[in-house]
RNA sequence: GUCCCCAUCGUCUAGAGGUCUAGGACAUCGCCCUCUCACGGCGACAACACGAGUUCGAAUCUCGUUGGGGACACCA
């Protein structure tokens, strides 16, 4: 049977970096094997779960490219199924009612802890006479957990680990008031759809221990378990809102592209070898457990720039203007739209992100004030239109043979040339090269603008 | 507190006992290219947390220390 993998997230808020690394890490895995990636919402959290969650999710998922296979599966629809299952465990003799209150449980995990011991659950209920139940409490339903041996996990990233069974207590699996657990229904979801392989984060490591002991219970074979380590903010700390802890939208809103934001994620905590840039083609075929590493790595937002600059350079001029018109507010007219796609070659490799793609197409699209100058300047501008205004055809060739003609013949360095045309052209320090923005204008505008400096 | 995990340049990492006077990338700083700024090219700076072992030999194996992280809910 082949590779089954899936992404879990509970819709209680946006798509965060670190799940969109997750998501990666198990469609890639998936891709590489030819096998499946289904997406499943945990939503039995009914009080924080929102729809408007789920599409975010569903949104930063598709934007990133990160396609799942089948229906995506709603945990909450399988309430049923997992109490159900729950119950039979009782009757087996593998799970019992549990009557305590919360005020009992809060005294057994003071003494354990008083105790130097792991606070937990002391198995009061475990094996006593369900006779004895007090009136009108409702019990949860807790797993009978072996009390002498322990349990082993082999992780596809951590290794062998193995934990004592007295440190797991009797977990719940159904609450008070009917509805299953995050636990119960991990397992029962991820038997159910025929899971294979887990990739998750490492927060939920020592939660496995306990999701191993369900699977045992119920005697389903357990999937193979990969924990990648947490992403950290810059300072080391745990990821916050202050500094990254951001959805993908957010992302998408400073300017990033999707493919710099997956390359990014991958090379966070995976490498192969020395390579940097990978194509989503490279990544799925690469792509295995082994080379994940082990400790927690930080966000570098100086090394997303990086890699975002160079997919926004290596990106397709015609799908750059696209985005763009998408995040400038003002309408723009086809003139200038035109002037832009001609342009973009030359603005997009001085650009980070979209956002400082943006600010510099302004150059095209703006208003400016010229630059005033001297008598001198005026009597070279002169000429320049002259033999700027008798070229036959507008190409970056002509213009620069004109100029770099003039020049000579002048004997005025074309340095000072171009930035002559520069301060008639633009009032911005920072340009494309002087011959990309003839082009860009193009011919119309261009002599325009000269002629408007020269009045 | 208890349990578990982690530890190479500022950051992401390569490195699976000798090829490591530790490689690459980002960032930083020079130089070159050059009409500004970028891009590109060349170069510099910069790390095996510490201490014991094992071994002829350790960044690589073992133990300890320190530091960081995670988990201990009728949340997921």
């Amino acid at each position: 049977m082949g590779v089954v993998t899936r992404f879990a997230p509970s819709p209680t808020g946006f798509l965060h970096i670190g799940g969109a690394r997750t998501a990666l890490f198990n469609w890639l895995f998936a891709r590489h094997f030819g096998g499946k990636f289904l997406l499943r919402i945990e939503d039995t959290d009914r009080e924080r779960s929102t729809a408007k969650a789920v599409d975010a999710i569903v949104d930063g998922l598709k934007w990133l490219g990160i396609n799942w296979d089948e229906e995506p599966v709603f945990q909450s629809s399988r309430l049923r199924r997992h109490v159900e299952l729950a119950e039979s465990l009782v009757t087996a003799g593998k799970a019992y009612y549990c009557y305590c209150s919360a005020a009992e449980l809060d005294a057994m995990r003071e003494e354990a802890k008083s105790n130097g011991l792991t606070p937990k659950y002391n198995g009061k209920w475990r094996d006593r006479d369900p006779k004895e139940a007090p009136v009108g409490v409702r019990p949860v339903i807790r797993l009978k957990i072996p009390m002498l041996g322990e349990t082993t996990l082999a992780d596809l990233v951590q290794g062998i680990i193995t934990v004592s069974n007295d440190q797991l207590d009797d977990m719940i699996l159904v609450r008070s008031d009917g509805t299953p657990t995050f636990m119960l229904s991990v397992v029962v979801d991820d038997h159910d759809m025929d899971i294979t392989h887990v990739i998750r984060g490492d927060d939920h490591l020592t939660n496995t221990f306990r999701h191993i002991q369900i699977f045992n219970a119920f005697g389903w074979d357990i999937p193979q378990y990969a924990h990648i380590p947490l992403i950290h903010g810059p300072d080391g700390a745990k990821l916050s809102k202050r500094h990254g802890a951001l959805g993908v939208d957010a992302y998408r809103t400073m300017g990033y592209l999707p493919e710099a934001i997956c390359n990014y994620l991958l090379r966070l905590g995976w490498s192969h070898g020395n390579d940097e840039i990978i194509s989503r083609e490279q990544a799925i075929e690469w792509f295995a457990t082994e080379n994940l590493g082990k400790s927690a790595s930080r966000l570098d937002f100086s090394k997303l720039n990086n890699l975002n600059g160079h997919y926004m350079r290596a990106a397709d001029n015609q799908r750059l203007l696209n985005d763009l018109l998408e995040i400038i507010e003002e309408d723009v007219s086809a003139e200038k739209r035109c002037r832009l796609l001609r342009g973009m070659t030359g603005l997009k490799q001085r650009a980070k992100t979209l956002l400082e793609l943006r600010d510099l197409a302004r150059i095209y699209t703006g208003d400016f004030i010229p630059a005033q100058m001297d008598f001198e300047d005026l009597d070279i501008l002169r000429i320049i239109s002259v033999k700027l205004r008798s070229l036959e055809e507008w190409t970056e060739e002509n213009l620069e043979k004109q100029l770099r003609e003039f020049s000579l013949e002048k004997n005025i360095p074309f340095g000072k040339i171009a930035s002559l045309l520069r301060n008639i052209l633009s009032d911005r320090k920072i340009t494309p090269g002087i011959l990309d923005m003839l082009v860009s204008f193009g011919r119309g505008e261009s002599l325009e603008r000269i002629n408007a400096a020269l009045s």
